[in-house]
DNA sequence: AACAAGGCTGCAACCGCTTACAATTCTTGC
DNA sequence: GCAAGAATTGTAAGCGGTTGCAGCCTTGTT
């Protein structure tokens, strides 16, 4: 029992309905040049021998999969994770595969932008990865679509927030509430170099400079967007002969780990140290962060529809989309306790 | 420029190395019978002309993908990406590409077991998802292995914790410190219908009676496993005539949710309630959530090694994996304020 | 009534790889 | 030195669709 049945083929349903397999695929396709009561019959007969059609056949007749790829740098991040919900449920609604890969080595890197990859997917959204110039080409001429969310690119399209008026919104509120010294936690050397810590920065630089203060270059740590990043970056500036009042974080998860560090110097927050994050995690709320918020799945489903498009029509220019953001006060920013100038 | 140049086929290595395709398809995937030299030759031809087999038709012919599909409730939660994680990193180090859907819908549901998705992948992995004895009959027949995360299954080889010990383990470690009236958050009705949740109820229950103390059908509050969920049953507990002392929550996401509706009420924690949860969360260090922890990924890595354990030999024993767990004691839990008897 | 123009269909050639089976070449035992 | 058996390699038939091209039927024209 439970042999492995052979299953269903197109030719089945040809015989069924009496016509050959190219019209079958026609039909069935939606092509048009199909006799209206030819299709139905077709659909009829397809439905009842409960036929689908494999797409390892259809792939290597046709040259397209009906696959993306997506490449995050990890996967255990809520970031990514949230941005592949969006592309998957846009995906699965237009009858495309999600194949999923974490880019967290070099050789995992040529993977994606040589060979293998390149045939098993018809298009690749990349999150929070720069490609150089070469590996543009490379994905170009194999004819794979891209579309990037989080960095930049001239040539295909993106979907970002403006990481420049994030960084802005952040400083300038903490700057509104009295603040002059503050912290920066997050930019630093991101293995793979993509310019989102970059821009931030510039924000913050923006409003010191436009406030006439002078940036503090001991004031800006690096840290990865993580809750460990956020802990060490915070442990170092609150080390300083004079520690900022206030700590911008470059993401929530980031901000996560500032706030633990200022914990267990045994300060509070905001009293002491106010803490701004960046996204609007879900545990933001649990913890009463104020934040910048930004849609994350939004990135990615706005991501996915611009790949879609772009099967369809080859020739539409590549855009860059940019994600509403807003600043969501809580309870983790408040006058400094002592206001200095 | 940057014309889609055909690559480069299995015909191309064949002549360039002289030999027929038959020779290099078994020489380039170690295949027996094929003369050390021979093989040597035709993988130096591989690698100059940079060939890398087409997939869609290795698969059409072979009837194999090499793909494996992931399947989870949802993407945005902690635990189903920690999972994916550790699925993602072994399939990719065999070769196997990873293929993810989110399992949200009737209609969702139906495409995983039945004709679409069982020609895409050769095994699936199911996170917290109890099949019916048709949907399992189905993917047997259909010859895709399965591998359960988290819901047991007679049928597939399962990974998950013991369940009723990890319940048992948090309610002793209240009692321990002296609770008698202890809440409960998170069993309930899952629309997956799978057991995790009943099960931590039946241990949650065995401490109970084993101490002597009477079930409370009034302090067990379903919830989903989110945040919110563990907001809405603290605040039914909260608000219980003679509520419970401390919260088991069966999860640390759940226990989050706990916490802020503990506050919410201006109460303490561990002071007014004590809160253990489940996992041992990336959050859970940084707001001191006492837990039992599991490693999450390792579910998912152990998943995925059982099916790969079963593409090779699939006379291979379905086998039941338990992921060791360990109570991680932090700041969450304290005696009662009262002691009651 | 003859003819051109479409609208539908079927034919058949791939797509690039796998794998039975046949063919050829080596080894070995005697 | 020769036949049998083992080790290699080649031949060719699929796998299940897609799609350019040709052929057959209707219709509408003149």
């Amino acid at each position: 029992m439970t042999s492995v049945g052979r299953s269903v083929t197109i030719q089945d349903v040809a015989n069924d309905s009496g016509v050959s397999v190219a019209t079958v695929s026609r039909a069935l396709r939606g092509l048009p040049n199909v006799a209206p009561s030819t299709r139905e019959r077709v659909q009829e007969s397809a439905e009842r021998l409960d036929y689908h059609p494999d797409p390892a056949a259809a792939r290597l007749a046709s040259g397209r999969s009906r696959t993306v790829a997506m490449a995050v740098p990890s996967l255990d991040s809520w970031y990514f994770t949230q941005v592949m919900a969006g592309v998957e449920a846009v995906l699965t609604a237009a009858g495309y595969d999600l194949l999923v890969f974490a880019i967290d080595s070099d050789s995992a890197r040529r993977r994606m932008t040589q060979g293998p990859l390149v045939k098993r997917a018809d298009g690749l959204i990349i999150v929070n990865i720069k490609l150089s110039a070469d590996e543009s080409a490379a994905l170009a001429s194999a004819g794979v679509k891209v579309v990037s969310v989080g960095a930049a690119s001239d040539s295909f399209s993106s979907v970002r927030v403006d990481d420049e008026r994030v960084a802005e919104l952040a400083v300038e509120h903490l700057m509104s509430l009295g603040h002059r010294r503050i912290g920066l936690a997050g930019h630093g050397d991101d293995p793979m170099k993509f310019d989102v810590p970059l821009d931030r920065r510039s924000g913050y630089r923006n409003v010191l400079e436009r406030a006439g203060l002078t940036v503090d270059e001991e004031l800006e740590r690096g840290a990865g967007f993580s809750v460990a990043g956020g802990s060490e970056a915070a442990a170092h500036l609150l080390d300083l002969d004079d520690p900022p009042t206030a700590i911008f974080a470059m993401s929530d998860e980031t901000a996560f780990g500032v706030m633990r560090a200022v914990w267990d110097r045994g300060l509070r927050v905001p009293e002491d140290v106010s803490v701004v994050g960046v996204d609007d995690h879900e545990f933001s709320a649990v913890v009463g962060l104020t934040t910048i918020r930004q849609d994350v799945t939004e990135h990615g489903s706005v991501a996915a529809r611009l790949l879609l498009d772009r099967f369809v029509d080859p020739a539409i220019e590549a855009t860059k989309y940019a994600v509403p953001i807003a600043l969501i006060e809580r309870k983790t920013t408040s006058a400094p306790a002592v206001i200095r100038h």
